[in-house]
DNA sequence: AGGTATTCACATGAAACTATTCTCTGAGTTAGG
DNA sequence: TAACTCAGAGAATAGTTTCATGTGAATACCTGT
């Protein structure tokens, strides 16, 4: 046994298909960012400012996932520090992802992250978020210097807490720093969150605005190409990069999920020891990647979700469409049955909210005339995939 | 018939509540000088 | 007397619940022909 498994570990090592995986992953920052020159220059020009320790308008980007915001955005921002680094100036570019639960998704943890940044050591917990403000500036403000915050996903953080900790930052400049002066690089996927941005905020945050358009299939092969060039050993067909870049322009031009398509499929392929990335592998990284997606949110979500979900799934057996009662009068009796507090209905109506950002059910409200208001649901999970959740479901609750 | 008003059954939003985790502070306790 | 311990107060946070308000069209109800 063990001398096959030995094999398998020694054709891994020979055969691997990659040059340099790195490459295809997501946090890579390539040489040249293909089809963003507009977007780098302008970005280049509007700080340069802060090369002589002026204070750079702030600036807004938007556009939706994968067009390359974040990566042209650390792209500049290497190159300015760098020039900085050179002439002897005092600039820092501070990044915080938003987004990243329990790292900096509340006004208190973004505070803490950024001075985690700047070297200090902060608590997770315990202290008021006015004390932390007043440290952050203290440590930015000790010399004169010039500061970037980049705010990335901000649409996500202002969902959750508001726009007041912006308003914050933006004071932050006019009232609190003597030496040093700060601007703001906020990123967004949608606009739409700037109709719920004090007014204040958001002419002072959009003093520049720059706008990432979707990448078209054409351009996607460009940068796969330029990727693959890089990751892999073989040279890769036109045939794959083009499939692969259909698929992905096939939904808004995300280049990132395109990323992800060529890893996979090259992930898969190197699995079975073929030297080259074919066809079919990019079908089955596609499907892998819906089924990945689905089966971790199924087998990691709480105990709750998985209820409501079994009676999702019970009830679609029989029903091609339901409504939001069905669930809820199924879940109350699931509950029952597993001794557990049913939550109120307000809370299952989230829950099945969730299920449909995660791509597991189909969910409209509809009007029933003189029968109310309610939501029209329908299971949209790949028939063999229900099979493996129901072994998911039977194994945590035993139904 | 055509037009208006009602009404249903939830959706959606905001605020308040609960439980947990963490820091800080100061009173009480301990051990060594 | 300095060092240590430990409980209580105050914060942040996640996950609810409670309360309030909104909503779209099938029906009920008029109204005047």
């Amino acid at each position: 046994m063990s001398v096959k498994i030995d094999k398998i570990f020694d054709s891994f090592n020979n055969n691997t298909i990659f040059k340099n995986k790195l490459a295809l992953q997501t946090n890579y920052t390539p040489e040249t960012i293909p089809h963003r020159d507009q977007q780098i220059e302008q970005m280049a020009k509007i700080l340069s400012p802060s090369l002589r320790l002026e204070r750079p308008s702030n600036l807004f980007l938007y556009g939706k996932t994968g067009t390359g915001k974040t990566l042209s955005t650390r792209y500049v921002a290497n190159k300015l520090a760098e020039r900085a680094g050179k002439e002897n100036k005092r600039l820092s570019i501070l990044f915080v992802n938003c987004k990243l639960k329990k790292v900096a998704d509340t006004e208190y943890r973004v505070l803490a992250e950024l001075l985690r940044q700047l070297g200090q050591d902060v608590p997770a917990t315990g202290l008021p978020t006015d004390q932390l403000y007043n440290k952050f500036i203290k440590s930015i403000d000790n010399s004169e210097q010039m500061t970037i915050l980049v705010f990335d996903e901000i649409d996500e953080a202002i969902e959750k807490m508001g726009s007041g900790f912006l308003y914050r930052f933006i004071r932050l400049n006019d009232s609190d720093l003597t030496k040093s002066k700060m601007s703001i690089i906020g990123i967004a996927n949608n606009l739409n969150f700037l109709d719920k941005v004090d007014i204040r905020v958001r002419s002072s945050l959009s003093e520049e605005e720059l706008v990432f358009p979707p990448y078209d299939a054409a351009q996607l092969q460009d940068i796969l190409n330029e990727r693959a060039k890089e990751a892999f050993k073989a040279k890769v067909e036109d045939g794959v990069i083009a499939k692969c870049s259909a698929f992905a322009a096939k939904g808004h031009g995300d280049a990132r999920r395109a990323l992800d398509l060529l890893r996979i499929a090259g992930e898969l392929a190197e699995r079975d020891f073929k030297k080259k990335l074919t066809f079919e592998y990019i079908d089955k990284a596609n499907d892998k990647i819906e089924r990945d997606k689905t089966l971790d949110f199924v087998s990691t979500c709480p105990e709750q979700h998985k209820i409501v979900l079994q009676a999702i799934i019970t009830l679609s057996e029989t029903k091609e469409e339901f409504f939001t009662n069905d669930v809820y009068e199924l879940y109350e009796k699931l509950c029952m049955k597993l001794n557990e507090k049913p939550r109120t209905q307000r809370m299952i109506g989230e829950y099945i909210r969730e299920f449909e950002t995660y791509g597991l059910i189909n969910f409209k409200v509809i009007s029933r005339g003189r029968y109310g208001r309610t939501a029209e649901i329908k299971l949209s999970i790949y028939p063999h995939l229900i099979v493996r959740i129901r072994e998911i479901m039977k194994e945590s609750l035993g139904l």
